[in-house]
DNA sequence: AAATCATTGATTGGTATCCAATCTTGTGAT
DNA sequence: ATCACAAGATTGGATACCAATCAATGATTT
């Protein structure tokens, strides 16, 4: 049982991770509180946490806004990602045991099964996840912590972003680097996991405009079935997920042809307009 | 001007880094709030921006004192250290220009006529500030904020633990490092932060009592000189720095001879009782 | 006397209301 | 059309208040 502001802090993560808020959106006090029933404060303290994680910027007198990154800071984000994961590496071609080494190869192929059977969004999610199981196989929760908080701010990015290099190289990426890591092959290891970012972020568009077509409210409701426990987190990730394949949120592991994309921008400068000046 | 509980939290963290507040401290909302002259409000959204940070822990419904890491966590954060380090050094044997080298050295020197002129107080500092400007160097401001943060917490560990090495051969590795980077002797390189870091952790010695000896009122009264903007925190910095060496705050970096290293923890006992037992 | 239980007090998490400062917007004058 | 200014809205913060919980003390029982 954390505290209120915490919930809401996890529950405004959350839907900036699924691309239900984008960039730019502004999460008003006022708003927020009605939305989640509580006391202004309570929303205030949680846009603190949300600014701390990188996820909201608080401009005094203004308000708290999603973040948007510059393209300088996406490409900082991924270096960052890139050294984490390159130093993680260099440890477990080291410590790793053959348990663990398993455990990866179980996760490739988890998701492997997923792109099979044509479960983009699981294998998006699996995708994802992959990094996540690689760090926490360092056994290190601080370095947990600092990995989660930046892959945080790479979907933040994947909002603001066009997707547009061919996902077919990337797809194996994962299995790759479990097999040279194992190997003991850890530059070419290292150099796989420099690659899959830059390749990653070598085919982002930034100075694109994102238009929310959805105000906070209709963006949170899902999140808010039950009361505010931790149910209403998995609730609502299982409510989002359809929505990262149906509407404008892009994930750069989901193989998506261009026209879908085309399609994402059309609906949006119609309904709300909260969308972003310049 | 950023808000309020950012000039508190940024005020405690100083507090912190200086050793007047140590791990375990108790952090009373009523306590801080007639401290600082403010609101409980503004000191629970500074105490949620020290917690976010990992330099406080709010534990539900008994309040927010100092964190107090474990030695697994002491090991965690300096493990995460030097693989930023480590990582960052690889960046920078690769893509630093000269300005970048001479900068460097730059600073290694300012550090050695600091230690010639027999002033711990700055070595010290200047001994922090080094691995500051190295991660600096790699032009990654989200790097350099994880960075920032690491070392925060590693303050925090000295406040905790007892060093217990021989200080004279850590002495020159801030130099060694820039050499033999500048060599391209980037393997070398990493095994020496690594090996920096390891010998620093392996002298310490947990599981040891700290006992404050102010209430948070007196370590935090040098910081509250004039009104609490900008100017206070550096006030409070110059005028905390001496405790840095007068008192049982032990800096890693400093030259301290193991005959001083007695008469410390003797005066420790005596005035502030920071000194660590064992 | 020691151990357990209950009451009391203090602290936290949170709400509601109010106020000043600032930002945004809409209106009016040029 | 542009600029200045007033009105409204929003934020940052203060104060007062309440419920829940923790801590400490004292009372009760063995």
């Amino acid at each position: 049982m954390s505290s209120r502001s915490q919930t809401i802090a996890d529950t405004l993560t959350r839907a900036i991770i699924d691309h239900r808020l984008v960039p730019g959106c502004k999460l008003g006090e006022r708003e927020l509180a009605e939305i989640f029933d509580v006391s202004r404060i309570v929303v205030r303290q949680a846009l603190i946490r949300l600014a701390d994680d990188g996820l909201a910027q608080i401009e005094r007198n203004r308000g708290a806004f999603v973040a948007r990154p510059s393209m300088q800071e996406a490409m900082e984000i991924y270096d960052a990602l890139t050294l984490v994961e390159q130093g993680v590496a260099a440890q477990l071609s080291d410590r790793l045991g053959p348990a663990g080494w398993a455990e990866l190869r179980q996760h490739v192929e988890r998701q492997r099964q997923a792109v099979a059977a044509g479960n983009d969004a699981l294998a998006d999610v699996l995708g994802q996840e992959f990094h996540t199981v690689f760090v926490r196989l360092s056994r290190n929760k601080v370095m947990q912590e600092i990995h989660a908080q930046l892959v945080r701010r790479t979907t933040l990015l994947r909002s603001l972003i066009s997707a547009d290099f061919d996902y077919c190289n990337l797809l194996d990426d994962h299995s790759r680097v479990v097999d040279l890591l194992e190997k003991g092959r850890l530059k070419q290891a290292m150099d796989l996991i420099d690659t899959h970012h830059r390749t990653v972020v070598r085919g982002y568009i930034m100075d694109r405009e994102v238009f929310p077509e959805m105000t906070p409210a209709e963006a949170l409701a899902p999140y808010l079935d039950g009361k505010a426990d931790g149910a209403t987190i998995s609730a609502g990730l299982r409510q989002a997920k359809p929505s990262g394949n149906g509407d404008g949120a892009v994930h750069a592991h989901v193989h998506l042809p261009n026209k879908d994309r085309a399609s994402t921008s059309r609906a949006s400068t119609k309904k709300t307009n909260r969308g972003l000046p310049t």
